[in-house]
DNA sequence: ACGAAGTTTCAATTTGTTCTGAAATCGAAG
DNA sequence: CTTCGATTTCAGAACAAATTGAAACTTCGT
């Protein structure tokens, strides 16, 4: 895919750092993606996978992927399934092909809210549900000093409201087909 | 979870995992709230750090840290340098002692405009910056096709248009004094 | 049902990150 | 200015995560 059309004249010693400036741009995306998405706790070949079939725009197959990054097929396989997982990158097998293709989510709000909701299920709830449970663990505990278990529980409680708050919050702006966060950000942009 | 309600009678094989329930949910919040922090790619020792100092309420020296979470010197010292550059762990030396203390924001939403406002500076900004240059390499690249050029940089036009539109709303956040976050998601909920 | 093309899985390895522990540094008090 | 308690630094150890590569498996066309 995108192969430099100027390629011929010259020989590549190597193709991925000489591209022309639109492939150049490309891969330049490419690496901020993926070095965003290691901060935040996304494994670098993830992002790197992502970012490339975002930047792309059209279906692009494993060994498409393999070879623009140069990585395993293994690494390819692993790093798809768990993008299609989050939602954000489908599979399609044309008629008449025996190759699965890989596209990514072009809206960028649809795409965030796919994030957010592929987090909220993964993280937060289960965080929501363990703060329940660590509550239940000292309440009622009898032995301890009654105005240190009163702080701790209220310090519980105002952990799980927040995180309770921007659990809904999310809801809502999933909710409407994608388009909630859109919406809400330019809501408060204006309101704010 | 689910730990057995019938563990009092047997003895203390090792005081921390068995303490009375208040100190055992103190553990279970350090535990979860690390787990959270591990998989936003905040690392493991410094989300437990944060945890004990903000369950605690109340400063603590680098040597309690050190015993209640059995880690080492130097782990306490740059993971609490960490924390302190974040702005959500606070450094101060009480009149005549050598020691210094620690302790953590209280107020939940503050210490949540205080993680945005880390991470934004940290990371968004530099994203958005290194997006204008990625653009630039592209822009005015007259040896490409000018239908894939122009599809190019309309994608990384609406990834930045919509970040940038995050980087705008988190300075409202985060502007008013700590509260912006509580006011932002209050209004939300009831207008969405 | 077979073979070719493609994909997934997984143990071994590589790579990257975090933690430790001891030495160097700091800074307040005498 | 020296001493002493405390903190920081950093090289290497320990640990964790990601990647590879090849075998097993699946799917499609004939």
């Amino acid at each position: 895919m995108s192969l430099s059309p100027a390629n011929a004249p010259h020989p590549d010693d190597d193709a991925v750092l000489v591209g022309d400036p639109l492939d150049r741009s490309k891969d330049a995306f490419i690496a901020h993606w993926a070095d965003m998405g290691s901060s935040w706790g996304v494994p670098r070949s993830v992002a790197e996978v992502h970012a490339l079939l975002f930047i792309e725009g059209q279906p692009l197959c494993a060994e498409d992927i393999m070879e623009r990054l140069q990585v395993s097929r293994g690494s390819v396989s692993t790093t798809l399934r768990t993008l299609a997982d989050w939602g954000i990158v489908t599979r399609s097998r044309p008629r008449g092909e025996r190759k699965e293709f890989f596209e990514a989510e072009q809206d960028v709000w649809n795409l965030l809210s796919l994030i957010v909701r592929a987090r909220k299920r993964r993280e937060l709830e289960p965080l929501l549900a363990a703060l329940e449970d660590t509550r239940s663990v000292a309440d009622g505990d009898d032995s301890a000093d009654p105005a240190a278990l009163k702080a701790h529980l209220a310090r519980l409680d105002s952990m799980h409201d927040a995180l309770r708050r921007l659990d809904r919050l999310s809801d809502r702006f999933i909710g409407r087909g994608g388009k909630g966060l859109d919406v809400a950000v330019r809501l408060l942009s204006s309101l704010l």
